[in-house]
DNA sequence: TAGGCCATCTGGTCCT
DNA sequence: AGGACCAGATGGCCTA
């Protein structure tokens, strides 16, 4: 039985851990927080080294059993050292940059607070299901605009619907939403470089396209 | 303790 | 050949 570390390092496909748990500290806040504590995955490491070293040749499941057939696909060599290093910290600073851009998502799309308790983040999903649903809104208040600028803006139930939803699935625009109505000011609620959410609790302003051309620079043009 | 969310590692595939 | 992108696997952290 090899162990662990000693495969590891005869195939050579380790990363400097120690290197990598500092690379580490510099991908998100909360990550950083975790401090060391991602630098080792010993047992998936493990198990994936010991599934390398079980079949060096690999053999393609044959439906017609020609045992004698040589596999002319083997396993490509595995990264060297330097390279797979490398590609790991490619690849972080590729999430690294995603995860900015879901931070920077974060901050301009509304934020609700039905489920969310007052400092939790929303999740990746959630911000992405919000921010398609607010692009809903906006084009169809732009629309609605189009038509005739005052009368044809969203009721509060619709904007409770677009919101609200947020699984892709549509909710029935005569859904009941009386026990939260948007909050009535979206620029007070979202300054530029802060996290902050829509308040149910306070009543929607009729003034909504004011609102909104406040809030997206692109809206503004159509006042 | 289970489940959700997340970061990381890893190998495969495609592209330049 | 090497980088970008992707998805699967894994384990840590957190909350209900």
């Amino acid at each position: 039985m090899i162990e662990y570390g000693e495969l590891s390092e005869r195939l050579g496909l380790l990363p400097d851990f120690s290197t990598d748990s500092n690379n580490n500290s510099d991908s998100s806040e909360k990550n950083s927080q975790r401090g060391e504590k991602y630098s080792l995955r010993p047992r998936s490491a493990k198990k994936r080294n010991l599934d390398d070293d079980s079949d060096e040749i690999i053999t393609i499941p044959t439906k017609s059993s020609k045992p004698k057939t040589p596999r002319p696909k083997q396993k490509p060599a595995p990264l060297s050292k330097y390279r797979r290093k490398t590609a790991n910290a490619r690849e972080r600073s590729r999430m690294k940059e995603i995860n900015q851009a879901f931070e920077t998502l974060r901050k301009v799309v509304p934020q609700m607070t039905i489920t969310h308790q007052a400092n939790e983040k929303l999740t990746k999903i959630m911000t992405l299901r919000l921010a398609m649903k607010y692009i809903s809104t906006l084009s169809s208040a732009l629309n609605q605009e189009s038509i005739n600028e005052e009368d044809l803006l969203p009721s509060a139930s619709e904007l409770d619907c677009l919101l609200l939803e947020s699984d892709g699935e549509s909710l029935p625009l005569d859904s009941d939403f009386s026990d939260h109505s948007l909050t009535h000011d979206f620029a007070i609620d979202f300054p530029d470089d802060s996290l902050t959410s829509v308040d149910f609790s306070t009543p929607l302003s009729p003034d909504f396209s004011h609102h909104l051309r406040q809030f997206d620079p692109l809206l503004s043009g159509f006042s």
